[in-house]
RNA sequence: CGGGGUGUAGCGCAGCCUGGUAGCGCGUCUGCUUCGGGAGCAGAAGGUCGGGAGUUCGAAUCUCCCCACCCCGACCA
């Protein structure tokens, strides 16, 4: 590619608006450009590395297995009303009518399409198991759209789903996927965790998600030191406190608080530990009433595990002011457990605390010394909160730590759910018919190139992971134009490395240098080669990686197969 | 949806408080010079000031309504 002749259209400034690496980048680098709100336009150069992401992503699930197919964006409600899935999946659905008035939404995940086309095509165990998958724009009408292609409303998906006679079968399929998904992970150069995860509105049994480890993660994930145990802080379980309660101590006493709500106020007046203190959540309730959660100062809640609870609403919802004065008499800031006429849930931490601080459930008012058992009934015990570091691995091996991560892939074994809800069902060795279980597995396409990227990046722009860099090798002639030597010299050059098979680029613009320079970069092609008068002289050329320091010097009838053993060296570097 | 913020030339911004009909930098176009790290000089194009209504002799500026986009929270690849 020349590109004189390319969309190239790089920025020096960064558009307002764009707050992580990534989506800064992508737009300086000319990769997107946004239409609306989660919405966002491929230029050439983004479409590049595109293309690289899904071609590795189709390797790695040929190799798994997995054959390619194409199912229709538009999907026809009857389906999602099969699978309860129309009223269940809510406002992230987007829904429309055709000229008809017949409802239809545009697919954000294509479980009901999938098991519709299996109930036609699959008969017999002897068709299984299968495994198919597509790679092709989905849509979720996000609540809060984020970060540019990160969390966008339209973005590339590949979704793969499986079909099984057993479980057991659907556990192999679901091994090889795991394998394949952490393949590409690594085959892209990312650094990145698997770990063990809730299943959300996609349902099933057992999941993990892939995350490429960033700062700028939207999500917590929590690995141990001891082991290879990984989780979502939304699944982690916080293991109840090895220690007994401690006996209590001092009397229950009642303190005037003036205006001293939060536990941060509460921890500075009364000069108590944040883990001494507990607080006291009002939610709403399955029946319209309410539910109380207690739990430590120093902890956070964890609303997945709160709504899973009996009695608790999902999704979990805090209860407002009013419903708070009802329950418990007072204004939210002083509610507490004592004498509170609601349904008590304590975590685990909570329920081992002595001598705690707590509302009194009256306006400025907190009681210190309170006990479990003495001056509260002994409520009931439940994981109630995030892991934090420190915490003891859920396995019982090492400690917790907890870092960023970004979801770009999650594997689910959904079982029966959509097979029994819509009837997919195949005859077994003895003739009689059983619903098929079922694997589904899904990779952010779009979202991968955002995250490589905010794994690779300098000062000067994108340093891309040799496979999906949009170009291997810029070719960056000096004073081109004029110079006959250097014609003389790139002209060749660039004729032999596409010959060669390489992705090359050769910045033929007629401007200065340092544009060129200052454009390669921050486009992060891996391998620049300089082709000057000054060096041609002593019939050299300048090389330089774009991690490195300093240019090298490169013999011009060497450079095609330095080249070349550059490009495949990168490239194999990242191939497990 | 709740809270916060921003909309002025392709991009980044000033002007708004204190009304008088729009400006800076980058980019774009033309010419000359320059040509190994985002060039210099000269000239040029480009704006219903997000939209509508109102106040006023007069609105980018004041008032009201609407819209879009961004950020913080609940969702997910």
């Amino acid at each position: 590619m020349r590109l004189s002749e390319y969309s190239l259209n790089t920025l020096k400034e960064v558009p307002a608006g764009a707050e992580i690496i990534s989506h800064k980048l992508m737009l300086r680098a000319g990769l997107v450009r946004q239409l609306a709100s989660g919405l966002y336009s491929w230029l050439p150069v983004g479409v590049r590395v595109l293309r690289k992401v899904e071609a590795i992503v189709r390797e790695e699930m040929e190799r798994a297995g997995a054959q390619e197919m194409l199912m229709p964006m538009v999907q026809p409600a009857e389906l999602w009303r099969e699978s309860q899935r129309w009223d269940a999946f809510g406002p992230e659905l987007l829904r429309l009518k055709d000229r008809h008035q017949r409802d239809f939404c545009l697919g954000p995940t294509h479980e009901e399409v999938v098991t519709d086309l299996a109930r036609r095509e699959l008969k017999s165990y002897r068709q299984l198991p299968v495994n198919w998958y597509q790679i092709q724009s989905k849509f979720r009408d996000e609540i809060r759209p984020r970060f540019g292609v990160m969390r966008a409303r339209e973005f590339i998906m590949k979704d793969a789903y499986s079909f099984h006679l057993d479980d057991a079968c659907l556990g192999r399929t679901y091994a090889r996927m795991h394998e394949a998904y952490a393949r590409v992970c690594g085959r892209l150069g990312l650094a990145f965790r698997a770990v063990e995860a809730e299943t959300g509105s996609i349902g099933g049994n057992l999941s993990h998600e892939f995350h490429v480890l960033a700062d700028s993660g939207e999500d917590a994930i929590a690995f141990s030191d001891g082991s290879d145990y990984a989780a979502n802080v939304e699944k982690a379980p916080a293991l109840p406190p090895a220690e007994p309660r401690p006996a209590p101590g001092r009397p229950l006493e009642r303190v005037a608080t003036p205006a001293v709500r939060t536990i941060a106020q509460l921890t500075e007046f009364l000069g108590v530990p944040a883990a001494r203190v507990l607080k006291t959540l009002v939610v709403l309730g399955e029946d319209g009433g309410a539910v109380a959660l207690v739990i430590r100062g120093d902890h956070e809640l964890n609303a997945v595990k709160a709504e899973k609870l009996p009695g608790v609403a999902a999704p979990l919802r805090m209860a407002g002011p009013d419903a708070v004065s009802a329950a418990a008499g007072c204004e939210p800031g002083f509610v507490g457990p004592r004498g509170l006429g609601l349904k008590i849930y304590a975590d685990h931490a909570a329920l081992a605390a002595a001598d705690f601080v707590c509302g009194a459930n009256e306006v400025d008012a907190h009681l210190v010394s309170v006990n479990w058992g003495r001056d509260v009934p002994e409520p009931e015990a439940a994981d109630l909160r995030n892991v934090q570091p420190g915490d003891p691995s859920p396995d019982g091996k090492g400690r917790l730590n907890i870092a960023r991560g970004i979801e770009v892939g999650h594997i689910f074994q959904l079982g029966r759910k959509y097979s029994e809800a819509m009837g997919a069902l195949v005859l077994d060795a003895d003739g009689r018919e059983q619903p098929m279980t079922m694997g589904c597995y899904g990779i952010g396409v779009t979202r991968l190139v955002a995250a490589a990227i905010e794994q690779n990046f300098d000062e000067r722009g994108i340093v891309w992971p040799e496979p999906i860099a949009p170009f291997q090798v810029a070719l960056v002639p000096m004073n081109m134009q004029k110079s006959e030597v250097v014609r003389a010299a790139v002209e060749p050059l660039y004729a032999a490395l596409l010959a060669a098979g390489v992705d090359v680029v050769l910045d033929d613009r007629d401007v200065r240098p340092g544009v060129k320079f200052a454009d390669i970069e921050l486009l992060g092609i891996p391998h620049r080669v300089v082709v000057g008068e000054r060096g041609l002289a002593d019939g050299a050329l300048e090389y330089r990686a774009r991690r490195a320091a300093d240019s090298e010097v490169l013999p011009l009838d060497e450079a095609v197969e330095f080249l070349v053993a550059r490009v495949h060296a990168g490239i194999a570097r990242h191939s497990p």
